[in-house]
This record gives structure tokens, C-alpha cells and sequence, in this order.
DNA sequence: CAAACTTGTTACCAAACTGTTACCACTTGA
DNA sequence: TCAAGTGGTAACAGTTTGGTAACAAGTTTG
């Protein structure tokens, strides 16, 4: 099982490291934000152990790339205690937060009960939900017994996030953020991404699909 | 969504419900271990808040209870810092550690963050007062056996203030604070708004539904 | 290269939302 | 009894929101 390790400090890394190699893992290491983002995508790692404070790009900056573009779990580590940073990286999509200094017992005990979780409810991939079927490698969606249909990268992502939280009602900038990462997108884009979406929908078979929720956002029933 | 939360200190059960409460979420309050397991096993909530010094059983008991027979979320709280402590408690399938003393905002962010990894959706906020259950994130109330009725964002935060303090009667200053915010509103518009609000709920079932209190302001019947 | 597709942009319309003003009934207290 | 204040009702207009359409620039594909 690969983790990406993200940490400046060479004699922590190496530390931690050898701890997580003992614990039965393969660490990849990255040294500033920048290689951690490069290598994230080269290596597809099941869990990021990222430091906060790094040269180049700051912690906030990856954790955030990183959420954007897929649901790999992050435990951040950091110097600091303060609550609004714990509490902004956690609702920024991180999965723990640990304060140094920390024990590598416990990083691997934390570690292990992230990945836990993570392997209880990940899975490929696809999507099932109500009748849909979605494949968001291959940019497919199949209503059950029908052929599948093509989706543009947008619509995948925009579907992806609705279908992640079947009956759940996501707002606007919510699925703005999702679809377009934090820079980019409008209500004007994602409203015209929203009724492109429905025609492939309602031409590949089942009825109603995407819930409007006027004045919070969309909802996918659940 | 119904989270359980075991802890033997009364004051710090009594803050950490209030939060609680207030983040949306719905607290059952247990205070030893015996009634922590009989809670649990009533109410299935969607996570368990759990003090580890408990009297009757304590936490490690209950922990163990719990994760032989459900993948609920389990999030431990203690003064003990130790590593062995806290490796123990997660490899006994706890989610996460927090050691006193913390702040509400933390415990809350790692609530949502554990919940989120869990898969379960978010808090949902959901009130259910009398009859009436209100769904603040999908701006809809109904009646029981009825069908669901949409608000305006306006009229859901007002309907919110009320059900919040269901029983209690609100200052029209409070609910024009609770609905626009500190700058912002006016008797008229709060008027205004009542009667907008009573005209849906009484369309949708329900008879009299929001008290008048002469000279005060308004109250949601208990 | 040309055709097809993807994406962002602008525009328009209908519906919904919100603030404002006005009017009436009722209570309260001088 | 009358004036002032409070609360309910009504109508109206400006704004916002959501769905639809058409189009252009950029990209991919045959």
C-alpha cells in the first residue's frame, strides 16, 4: 500500500519513513508542494501523510488540489495547534490533523483507523446509484438495461459529486468548487452544465434526475 | 443525524451538547457506560462522542462492544495523552483521539470530517417539533403524512429560529437578527414574512402553527 | 484541413423572492 | 373618547434565480 509523504524536514522524513516501511508500507516521499502534487499524480498513493508548512506551495494549497480532483484520504501533520487552522484544514477535506511532535506509533495507528474507513466505503470507482450507473474513468453513465452514454469531463465531475452524495442537497458554489476546482466557474457556467447534463440524462432513459432545490442548489435523489 | 455522546462530566456534556446542537446535529446524552451501550443500541446513531473514564464500564468496554457489531464512527475523548492510550483506542477501531481539553469548533470539524469519510452525508439539521419536521438544508417543511412544502430562504431561517427555541417565545428583534442578519430587517419585513410563512404552513396542513405573543414577538407552540 | 465536440459567454423570459407602501382592525392608555 | 401603537392583510414593483437558446473560440478527431 503506496503513501505519499510530504515532509521538508529530511531527518523527519527519513524517521517517519523508516517507521511507515517497518509498519509494511511503501513511502514515497516529496520534498515541496510542487513534487507532492507531481507526484500524487505519477504515483496514486491510498493515503497522503502531508506536512502543512512547505516550500514552494503550502499544505493548503496540495490538500486542496488534491480534494479536488479525487477522495484519497490526507492526514496533515503540523506544528501548529492553533483551532482555526485544525478546523480549516479539516473542512478543507483533510482526514486527521497531528500535532508535532507526535510518536510514529501513533501516526501509524492513525493511519491504519484512516485507511480503515476509507477502504470501508471506497470502492472502484463506480457509482450506483438509483438505476444510474456511473463510471467516472470512463466518462460513462448507463441507466439499468441501457447503453451507456458518453459524458464530457465537466458533466463527470458535476454527476460524480451529486451522485457521492445521492439525497444530500449540494449548493451552488459547492458543486462550483467541485467541478472547477477553487479558481474558475460561475453560476451562469454551472446552470448551463446543469441542463446539458439533464439532456444526456432524460435522452439515456430514467426520468426526473437532478433535483433543483431553488435558491440552495442541486440535489441527486437518494 | 443522531450522534451519542458519552461523557460522565456533566458541565462539559452540557457545552459540548450545545455545540452539538447547534452544528445540527441531534445529541443523546449518556453518562456512564452501562447506559452508553443501552443508548446505542436504541437510538443507532450515526457517531459516538466517547469519554474514555467512565463509570460502570469504561471507554475501552464500550468501544469494543460497539465495534464487534457495527461499523459506527467512534471518536474518543480523553485527558490521557499517552501514545500506548491512544494507539490502543484506534486499533480498537476508534476513528479518532482527541485529548482534553479541545475546543467545540475542533470537535465539530472532526465530526463532519470522520462522517464524511465514513460516507455518511453531512449533518442534515433536520427539526422535528410537533408534527412538523423542517429541513433547513432543502428549504422544505411538512407536515406529518403530508407532502413537503418549499421556503424561501428568508422563511426558512425564521421558521429555523422558531422550531431552535420551539416552546419559547422570541423577541421580534432576535428573529429579525436570526433572519437578515445584524444590519438589516425591519418590524414591517418580519410582519411581512410571518404572514407569508403562516399562509404556506397553514396551506400545507397543520392549524394554528405560529403564536403571536402581543407586544413581544412570536413563539412556535412546544 | 474539415467536421465534430467541448466549453465559456451572452441574452431572454418566466417565475419566484423580497422590500415597500398602504389600509384596516384592535388594543392601550391618557 | 380619542390618539398612538401593534399586528394582519393586500397589492405592487424591482431584483434575483433558473431554464433555455444561440453563438464563438478552442480542441479533438477523422
Amino acid at each position: 500500500m503506496k503513501i505519499l509523504l510530504v515532509e521538508d524536514d529530511l531527518a523527519l522524513s527519513d524517521v517517519v519513513s523508516f517507521t511507515l516501511r517497518r509498519a509494511g508500507f511503501e513511502v514515497i516521499p516529496a520534498y515541496d508542494g510542487a513534487a507532492a502534487i507531481a507526484a500524487w499524480e505519477a504515483s496514486q498513493p491510498a493515503l497522503v501523510v502531508l506536512d502543512l508548512n512547505l516550500p514552494k506551495q503550502d499544505g493548503f494549497t496540495v490538500c486542496r488540489h488534491i480534494r479536488s480532483q479525487s477522495q484519497t484520504p490526507i492526514i496533515i501533520l503540523s506544528v501548529r495547534s492553533g483551532d482555526d487552522v485544525i478546523v480549516r484544514a479539516l473542512e478543507l477535506g483533510a482526514d486527521d490533523y497531528i500535532v508535532k511532535p507526535f510518536s510514529p506509533a501513533q501516526l501509524v495507528a492513525r493511519i491504519r483507523a484512516v485507511l480503515r474507513r476509507a477502504g470501508a466505503s471506497a470502492a472502484s470507482g463506480v457509482l450506483e446509484r438509483g438505476g444510474w450507473t456511473l463510471d467516472p474513468a470512463r466518462h460513462e453513465v448507463r441507466w439499468v438495461g441501457g447503453e451507456p452514454v458518453h459524458l464530457t469531463g465537466l458533466e463527470t465531475r458535476l454527476l460524480e459529486a451529486l451522485m457521492l452524495n445521492a439525497g444530500a442537497v449540494l449548493t451552488a458554489d459547492a458543486l462550483i468548487q467541485a467541478v472547477w476546482g477553487v479558481e474558475g466557474g460561475s453560476r451562469t457556467m454551472l446552470k448551463q452544465l446543469v441542463y446539458r447534463l439533464r439532456a444526456k440524462l432524460e435522452a439515456a432513459g430514467g426520468g426526473e434526475i437532478i433535483e433543483t432545490v431553488p435558491g440552495v442548489g442541486y440535489a441527486f435523489p437518494a
